[in-house]
RNA sequence: GCCGAUUUAGCUCAGGGGUAGAGCAACCGCCUUGUAAGCGGUAGGUCGUCAGUUCAAAUCUGACAAUCGGCACCA
């Protein structure tokens, strides 16, 4: 519709609106000047135009025909601009109180903002209040902030000339090619690529510094720490209020806070990285893991169990040795006869090789594939210390994992066949899929491009006959071949990816596995390596976050406790026990003599989902009262038909 | 592994160069209670570990460990 071809100066310019209709401008125009055209008011809430989609500074002068939005506060755009317009009002505030600190980046990020600095001295979080009051007096002063292009070897001369060595190599890594941009706001001036607002005072004051933190120099670990600063930035003070509250909300669900006070499990010291599960999160453990060996023997999975332990000799032949080794727990073993020779054994970090050896097992045909080797095996994999955390990272785990054996052929419905367990699994969980990535191959890969080719289609045809949404993650695959990752969301709309599906036409063969096709001849099987949850470790911990400790009847530790009025009761409350353990449920009774309202409160506090209030009536009249956790009311049932009835509701979801 | 912070009673936390505190929990006693904390009492700590400085260290210094926030890593 409109023209792109670059229009003399003298001719002129069509801009057009989101609501179709169309201004010319003879003389050229920037943002400001089409905004001022329609009013007064949008002209003075203007702080950026969208040009054909992309995002441009208000007062760049417009070149050519083209469609145009004025970005306002109020725009979805406008965030990005209002955080990474801040992010530099933080670095121009954190130059002038304290010189001699080098800028490096400062992108905005979600819900906020960082800036990357370079100073001998660490910054403290004490220092933020100063910064932050800098920032505001930055902002008061309402300087404009003015797009300038530079010459690229001026532009180098003049950062070098600063001493921001960061910024002139940035520079100097930019493509030729690049147009070398620099944003003035007063005095200060930085290499940017912008857009951003008219003037400082455009910005706002509703940010807020959070956090301190080191990160590497272009995110490698082989360059100079940097110090970041983190912090977030809306619209105005309620928006900001909103996510600050939210904040402590995340807070509040932590699984680590929560594991410890629901006695679910713990950590210390002597085993950094391994969880101690206590008996109510063991039961939790048990009662997913139960859930998870049902679905995938329904889906035609055998679940099998491989060693712990094996020569170096196998993970040499696999790769992992090499590639991995570092991070496996490795064990030289003497024996008593031969004290000079030491063997190297590794500690499984995946099942994989276990699962080929037992695929190796006697003679396989195409009539057996495809064969789904499930295993719930524990792996170890020597974490850095820095990225232990929690449930989430640990150093010690089982995932529910299985590798299904098969042909190419099969990859697609296997894949298909897959995808549905997942969203089946995960809707039995309480979640959506919230997001299918496809990570297709990499640059660094082994098979044919042939393969890739069959495999990444087999992955792109099961996800639409799955019906799932997805996305490529470019070059992202294993080496061996292309992987699917599945995000799912969480209560507070956060994602985690979980499940995978990774295609492998390259372990099998490594290790000697192989089967005969119909036509006779021996070639290696294609291997899915394939979890739903990831690690139960790291599923528990994302649970216990997205329940806030308000677990479901089938998977809550203690399903219901008996409390009784006085202790006069305590007999019945024993019966009433026998009764709803024997049908099935996990009860506890708490005959301690405290008034019933601090019994309530105990166990509310521990998110107990169901209490059975039992006093002379009940115990007369052989029925209970049940309070549900949260609930105001009570329920008065026959004890018989309260075991029938909540035994029911607390079966698991693939048994009802 | 890297940068920064933190580590005091079972938990949450205060304190701080002269030898340790609160609330809750625990234990004991009283109360026998009807849907989110009944009352009183008792006990509980080499102040993460190991060194150093000092007449004296939980407090100051250093090393180490773990944890927290990130970064890097994540088969």
């Amino acid at each position: 519709m409109q023209q792109t071809s670059h229009a003399p100066a003298s001719s002129p310019i069509r801009l057009t609106l989101p609501d179709g209709s169309v201004r010319t401008f003879d003389t050229p125009v920037t943002g400001l000047d089409l905004a001022t055209s329609i009013g007064a008011g949008l002209a003075k809430a203007a702080i950026a135009v969208k040009l054909d989609g992309e995002m441009r500074d208000l007062l760049r002068p417009i070149e050519k025909d083209a469609k145009v939005e004025i970005i306002t506060r109020k725009s979805a755009e406008a965030l990005d601009l209002i955080r990474h317009d801040t992010a530099h009002i933080l670095a121009e505030a954190v130059q002038e109180l304290f010189p001699g600190t080098q800028v490096t980046i400062g992108p905005n990020i979600e819900n906020g903002f960082y800036y990357d600095f370079a100073r001998d001295v660490p910054f403290s979080t004490d220092d933020f209040s100063a910064i932050e009051a800098k920032m505001r007096e930055i902002i008061a002063r309402d300087v404009p902030l003015v797009r300038e292009v530079w010459d690229r070897n001026e532009a180098i001369k003049f950062f070098e000339s600063k001493g921001e060595k960061y910024k002139a190599e940035l520079i100097r890594d930019l493509p030729e090619t690049e147009t070398i941009t620099v944003y003035s706001q007063g005095a200060w001036k930085d290499l940017c690529r912008g857009p951003h607002m008219p003037s400082t005072g455009k910005i706002g004051t509703s940010f807020k510094l959070l956090k301190l933190a080191g990160a590497y120099w272009r995110g490698d670990s082989k360059n100079a720490m940097l110090q970041r600063i983190y912090g977030t930035a809306w619209r105005d003070d309620k928006e900001l209020q909103t996510h600050l509250t939210q904040i402590e909300e995340a807070e509040k669900r932590d699984h680590r806070k929560i594991g410890k006070e629901l006695d679910l499990f713990h950590f210390q010291d002597e085993a950094a990285g391994s969880v101690f599960w206590h008996p109510k999160g063991w039961t939790m453990y048990r009662a997913l893991e139960a859930y998870i060996r049902r679905r995938v023997e329904k889906a035609g999975y055998v679940e099998v169990n491989s060693p712990q332990l094996y020569d170096s000799s196998l993970f040499k032949a696999s790769g992992h040795w090499d590639l991995y080794g570092d991070n496996m727990f490795k064990i030289a073993i003497k024996e008593a006869d031969k004290p000079q020779e030491a063997r190297m054994f590794g500690i499984k970090p995946m099942n994989c090789p276990g699962h080929v050896q037992i695929f190796k097992q006697g003679i396989k045909s195409y009539r057996d594939l495809p064969l789904r080797l499930a295993e719930f095996g524990m792996c170890h994999r020597n974490e850095a210390h820095g990225a232990l955390h929690g449930l989430m990272r640990v150093r010690q785990f089982v995932q529910d994992d299985a590798h299904i054996f098969c042909t190419e052929d099969q990859i697609q419905s296997e894949s298909l066949q897959f995808c549905e367990l997942l969203r089946s699994v995960y809707a039995d969980l309480g979640f959506e899929v919230a997001r299918v990535r496809l990570a297709d191959r990499p640059e660094r890969r082994t098979g044919s491009d042939e393969i890739w080719d069959k495999s990444e289609a087999a992955l792109h045809s099961a996800l639409k006959a799955a019906n799932l949404a997805y996305d490529i993650n470019t070059a992202d695959g294993a080496f061996y071949g292309p992987k699917l990752e599945f995000y799912l969301r969480d209560a507070i709309g956060r994602e985690w990816q979980c499940g995978t599906l990774q295609v492998d036409f390259n372990t099998a063969d490594r290790l000697g596995g192989t089967y005969v096709g119909e036509d006779g001849q021996k070639r290696p099987p294609v291997m899915l390596h394939r979890a739903i949850l990831g690690t139960f470790h790291r599923f528990l911990g994302i649970f216990i976050e997205h329940c806030a400790g308000k677990f479901p009847l089938w998977l809550t530790p203690v399903q219901a406790v008996i409390c009784t009025i006085t202790n006069d009761a305590d007999g019945y409350a024993a019966e009433a026990y026998d009764t709803l353990t024997a049908a099935g449920l996990r009860v506890q009774v708490d005959t301690r003599p405290e008034k019933i309202n601090a019994k309530i409160r105990d166990h509310s506090l521990q998110k107990i989902p169901l209490i059975l209030v039992v006093g002379q009536k009940e115990a007369e009249g052989k029925s209970v009262a049940i309070r549900r956790l949260g609930g105001e009311t009570q329920e008065i049932m026959g004890l018989a038909e309260a075991a029938t009835r909540l035994a029911q509701e607390a079966l698991p979801p693939d048994l009802r």
